[in-house]
DNA sequence: TAGATTGTTAATCGATTAACAATC
DNA sequence: TAGATTGTTAATCGATTAACAATC
């Protein structure tokens, strides 16, 4: 509001522009981590990034929100504020730099520096993300894994060793590994959380269908499976109940 | 606001039951399809319902919107909310019938009727679902798997035989199966939702990082793992930029 | 009755979308 | 220059939260 009086035809958002610059900050992709951004624009990115790859792979170096909209279904001007939070700037009229933009996704989302990560429960799913080999593009490495079966421990799952559980909470420091991954029955998963924080984790993916009690400052995702099946579910249901609460209203 | 001269006493809401009544409806559970609820909301409604099922474990029949808030970290009315979405009515001072409720959430998630789905993709994380017994609870039953590699087909999985994809278009509207499950390579997926879409599927689940294109009636939920990854290693790498940010700064 | 808890309405907060100026 | 596309602001939409009456 005070800025008014010092420039009073620029338009305000390039007054603020302008504010900005002479904070010696031109490139707002400077500073990535000084911005705050809504999870559902969060969870936009990586479907951004892995369109953009296809572009690249295609050789196509520009493209416009309307084109990225147009195939992930979504209005452009929403693809243009999501990618604004990485601090991308377009070009009017001729779009953005895939390259740029993959580039700036990959930085604001800490896919350069790769996470090491121990993953705990060598089941099925545990296999299932010890072999995906992909995860490796996405910045994360899971480096070994943890079981407390004596048939699995001291085995070879896709080239990485099962160890014993209880060497986990001594490892993870002297890794330097941060990050854990639960993939164990729901029964053993506070348990096996608690060894994790034991070794300091300071962030956990948790696979397990159980709200986990971890000091405040650890970081915990949920990947629920049953959270997703339930909206599925519920409007496959409600599509098949349809014709039934169509003869109520007769 | 008409309806407030016929009634001026009473106020808005308790109108509002009267009314609801009279159209000779007094059970809302009665017709849970036809209420619309909030994604978020019905993303909870799994949560409440875990968390139910051990209460009723432990012999605990009634409960309130408070103790739930507290132990699933949400506040009590946002709690009382969901519940309603539901259909389920409370008693005030006591609180809710654990029973009533569980009862109340699994029919307005349809998982009273049983979806009988088909896998498709018999590896790893294929696998692991197909072993995942837990989610008969929840309303799933995955009835057989296919996969195009000759080496598994015939084989068994968790006693279920795998098919040959081909077979799928033909079996499905068969054995009236609605519900299809991807957990292919992303390359293959859209060939698979192809498949499924031409043998009746109407809703597909799909574990592979690929937007697939299918006609608009047909219900597609990703299971996108990445877009998790996204976000926590975004935590997790904003952590550890912090003190270089404070640096900066100064 | 008093206190606890439900059910409802209204206010707040946050994300999305509409409108439009700036730019190439 | 004209048209396309970006960047910004303001309006809209939807979910959450605050406040409070009703009920047991």
């Amino acid at each position: 509001m005070t800025a008014v009086t010092v420039c009073k035809t620029i338009p305000p958002y390039t007054r603020y522009m302008v504010i900005d610059m002479d904070l010696s900050n031109p490139l707002p992709l400077s500073r990535p981590e000084a911005r705050s951004i809504p999870q559902p624009s969060l969870q936009r990115l990586p479907q951004y990034h892995h369109y953009l790859v296809e572009l690249e792979a295609k050789r196509i170096s520009r493209v416009s929100c309307s084109a990225i909209g147009q195939d992930l279904g979504l209005v452009p001007v929403q693809v243009r504020k999501d990618l604004q939070y990485t601090g991308i700037i377009g070009k009017p009229k001729t779009g953005y730099s895939v390259s740029e933009l993959i580039q700036a996704i990959e930085t604001f989302l800490g896919w350069n520096n790769i996470n090491e990560a121990f993953l705990v429960g060598a089941g099925n799913l545990g296999t299932a993300l010890l072999g995906h080999e992909r995860f490796s593009k996405f910045g994360l490495r899971i480096v070994a894994a943890f079981d407390t079966d004596p048939a699995k421990v001291g085995q070879w799952v896709h080239e990485k060793a099962v160890l014993s559980l209880d060497k986990l909470a001594d490892l993870a420091p002297r890794m330097s590994i941060h990050l854990g991954i639960i993939t164990t029955p729901a029964e053993v998963a506070q348990a096996v959380a608690d060894e994790m924080v034991k070794g300091g984790i300071q962030a956990i993916w948790n696979f397990a269908p159980v709200k986990l009690k971890v000091p405040e400052h650890i970081i915990v995702h949920n990947e629920d499976l049953y959270n997703s099946l339930a909206s599925l579910s519920w409007k496959l249901a409600r599509r098949f109940r349809v014709p039934i609460q169509v003869k109520e209203a007769v």
